[in-house]
Order: C-alpha cells, then sequence, then structure tokens
DNA sequence: ATATGCGAATAACGTTTGTTATTGTAGCGT
DNA sequence: ACGCTACAATAACAAACGTTATTCGCATAT
C-alpha cells in the first residue's frame, strides 16, 4: 500500500514532473521518500560553507538564497530560490559545501536524506536524468550571472534579474501579469550582482523614472515588459523551461 | 573479447578514476563506447549556441572555452578547458545549447554519441553519479567566477583565475614548479573576468612589477605563489579535487 | 510615547575601470 | 625583403561605479 500523498511529495512530483515526465513508478518511489518539514525562520543558515551535508532540501515556501563570505565583510550572492527548488541538491555528489545556504524570508524547508536520494535514483535511471538536469539548469543560470556581471552594466544587470525572476515565479504559478514579490533588499540584490547598494539604489531610480517598473514594499510590477526585457537582452533559453520528454 | 585500450578511452577512464574510483564493469563498458576521434584548428567552434547536440565530446589535447556573444560585439568566455576535460557534457541533458563552444589552440577532440552515454548511464549509476559529479564541479567553478567578478579587484580575479588554473593543469600532470603554457590571449583573459583588454595589461604589468609572475610567449611563470594565492585568497575548496569514494 | 533597528533615499567625492588611439613586435605568407 | 595580421604595450581622457556619510520612513519592541 502506498503512503498518502502529502504536501512534500507533490511539490517533489511537480517539479521533477515539470522537467520531464514521470512514470507511475517513479511518482510512487518519490512518494515512499522519508521526509521531514521544518519551519525556519528569515536569515537562517539551512547549511554553511564546509558542511558535509547528510541531507538534500526542497524549499515549500518562502525565498533562499546561496551565498559566500568574503574578506572585509564583502559577499557574493550565487543564487535566488523559490519554492519547488532544491538548492542544496549539489551536495549529493560534493561532499563538503563550498558555500552557504540561508532563508530570505520565513520558510517551509522539507529535508530528504542523502541515502534516501542515492537509494532512488540508483534504481530509477530517470529520477537521476531529471535531477541531474535540474542541476544543469542551475549552471546555465550561474552562467547568465557571470554574463550579467561582466559585460552587462548596472541597469541591464538589474533588468535582466527582474525578468529571470518573472520567468521562474511564473513558471511555477507564483507571478503574473509582470508582478511579483520581491523579499530582497537593495543590499542583497547589490550582492547578487556586484554592485553597491548605493548604485543599486541608483539603478532602481532610473529604471522607476523611465516607468519601467514600480517597486515598493517589496512588491515589484514590471510596467513595460517588452521594453524591460528588450533594455537588458533577456532571451529565456537559458532557463531551459520546456518540458523534456522521458 | 574487450576491444584494446585505445587513447581516448584511456584517457576518459583516468578522468572519470580521479574524480571516484571505477569498477573492472565500468571500465569495460567505457572502452566499448563507439568514439570519433577528430583533429582541430584553433578558433573553430565545436558547437554553437542554440545548436541541438547529438554528441559530448572528450578533450584530448589543446586547449577550449565556453562563451557567448552579446550585442556590440560584447563576449562573455564561460570557462578554460584542459585536456581530460569534457565541456560539453551538459548537452546530454539540456537539449538546446546555451553557449558555443572552442577551441582556443590546435586541439583533439574525441566525440562520444549521447545515445551511448545515456545507455551507460543508465546501465551503470556509478558512472552516471560520476558524470553529474564532473558538472558539478563545474558548476562550482561558475561560482567562483561570480565571486571573481563580483567581489574581487581586477587584480585579485586574475591572480584568483592563475592560481586556479595552475591547480587544474598540475592536478593531469600538465604543469609543475608553479609554471604552465597558458595559451589565451589578454583580450580572452578579459572577456573571461569581465574586464577590458587594456586593463587586463596593466594588471598583468603590476603583477610583474611586483615580482608575482612573469608572462611571455604565452608561457606563465608563478614566482611566489605563497603571496599570489594570498592576495586573492584563493582556496582550492570549490575544485574538488580530493578523490571520492564509490 | 519613546527608543531601536533595518532598509531606502540622497549627496559629495574618490577611484577603479572603460574607451579610443597610437605604437611596437613577432610571426607568417608571398 | 615585404606586407599583413594578431597581440602586446602605453597614454590621455571619460565614465561608471564605489565609498562614506546623513537623513528619512517604517516597523517592532519597551
Amino acid at each position: 500500500m502506498a503512503l498518502a500523498p502529502n504536501h512534500s511529495t507533490d511539490m517533489l512530483i511537480r517539479k521533477l514532473d515539470s522537467i520531464a515526465r514521470l512514470s507511475d513508478d517513479e511518482r510512487q518511489a518519490i512518494e515512499r521518500l522519508p521526509i521531514t518539514v521544518r519551519p525556519l525562520v528569515s536569515g537562517q543558515d539551512i547549511v554553511h560553507e564546509h558542511d558535509r551535508s547528510l541531507q538534500c532540501c526542497l524549499l515549500l515556501d518562502g525565498w533562499a538564497c546561496r551565498y559566500q563570505l568574503l574578506s572585509e565583510g564583502k559577499r557574493q550572492i550565487f543564487s535566488f530560490h523559490i519554492p519547488g527548488d532544491i538548492p542544496d541538491l549539489q551536495s549529493l555528489h560534493l561532499q563538503v559545501m563550498d558555500h552557504s545556504l540561508c532563508t530570505l524570508t520565513p520558510a517551509t524547508v522539507a529535508f530528504i536524506p542523502h541515502a534516501a536520494l542515492r537509494d532512488l535514483t540508483a534504481a530509477l535511471p530517470g529520477i537521476a536524468a531529471t535531477l541531474w538536469r535540474d542541476t544543469l539548469v542551475d549552471a546555465a543560470v550561474f552562467r547568465e550571472w557571470m554574463t550579467g556581471m561582466g559585460r552587462r552594466s548596472a541597469c541591464e544587470a538589474i533588468a535582466h534579474l527582474f525578468c529571470e525572476l518573472y520567468v521562474k515565479l511564473e513558471a511555477v504559478g507564483l507571478a503574473e501579469n509582470h508582478r511579483y514579490r520581491l523579499p530582497v533588499t537593495q543590499a542583497e540584490l547589490g550582492d547578487a550582482l556586484g554592485l553597491s547598494n548605493v548604485h543599486v539604489n541608483r539603478v532602481l531610480k532610473e529604471l522607476r523614472d523611465n516607468k519601467l517598473i514600480t517597486l515598493h514594499g517589496g512588491g515589484l510590477d514590471i510596467l513595460d515588459w517588452a521594453k524591460l526585457s528588450k533594455l537588458c537582452g533577456f532571451d529565456p533559453t537559458y532557463l531551459h523551461l520546456e518540458r523534456q520528454a522521458a
């Protein structure tokens, strides 16, 4: 008898199914995963640089980010994560964390033991391929952020990030009408894009003055999607959103 | 009867064995892979953005890099690759290329059909995990480059890249005594690190003036490893070089 | 009511880095 | 020997962005 489905496995199945269609076998195997759900406060580390993790986490609710602290209080943020993401899936095959992961808002997180994931992926290569693919999309986003920091102006980089986040949120039903909640401070935006908080503020003012966005109280509204996405040369190919055949 | 080992499968076996110890079964399966070897000239595209690739390539000899062209002739280089690397392994699970791959020198490349790799990874989950891990290290290097572009000075970023390349080359026996061939122009360094070629030249002069390196004719010599690696805060953890248990 | 703290907004000033241009040098083909 | 090309070196100038500091608004706590 299969266990009753619950929120965590539902979320995971929906996630993987959005990457590549799951078979019934695969679905049932996921439903049997031993999962622990925990609520977390905002700003809490989930895993920390140098940790040797024994589990992966699935973000059920709230936002998180991966980051690294440098000398002189500098910080680099590598990614923002939204519900449905598995931000530390890489820890399944890289024993020691080379960065940290923390919540940006109060969050709900499901933990899945590495051992269970290893059994699952060894038994069902289709699931392994799907999870592998998820980490490859992750890397594709890293590359796009590199382009942003290396070869885009601050204004283009911020616009590009806003477009990226909209497309990702829209894909999981968390945004529509070019509007979404963005629980990220200007300092955090700067640490993600390699800018100072002051300059982020300047650029946001410019985007507002040009009637491209409104942004207040954590709510972002893209007033002119066509203009904003053209301004930064946004092309969603790198998000690899189309569902893949099995 | 197993096929006679050849240079390509040897290289691949050595590569994977350096990541996680291979079993005899796995070794033999790799030796049965259908591989095509081709010599390439310098500056030749191996795969191009928007391509749908049907094979992965293993770099047997020479250097390559992944890059993307932007508007106004701008270019972002995402990675440099050396013999033993599989620079487009991601194409196994991401149907359409979001960037290009080209040679930086005359090179020898082995091509492995996706179909064969898919069969191999479906039959032998250990190999799948090893290849997966390779792409995860790739992503870890992307993150480190993000840190370089976002939160390091031009001088630190260049120094960090020189340290990274030395450690990678040394690990595959292509460098020793803090010296190696670096077949990369100053413009290419700039496109990798988000700098102009002029500024790269300035920084190289500074590094030379400070007796940290010599660089001429494509040969780099790190004169003071301790000082150079300290200057940029180099910590090789992110390269995940230690061999993993199976 | 007051204090406290975090994030946003803004100003003045400094510096790293980009841009454009010119020159030098080495290799390579004819 | 000659020209061609790619790469490196250097200078002068401009611009984007960082730094430091102050103020404001707003929420939460006391």
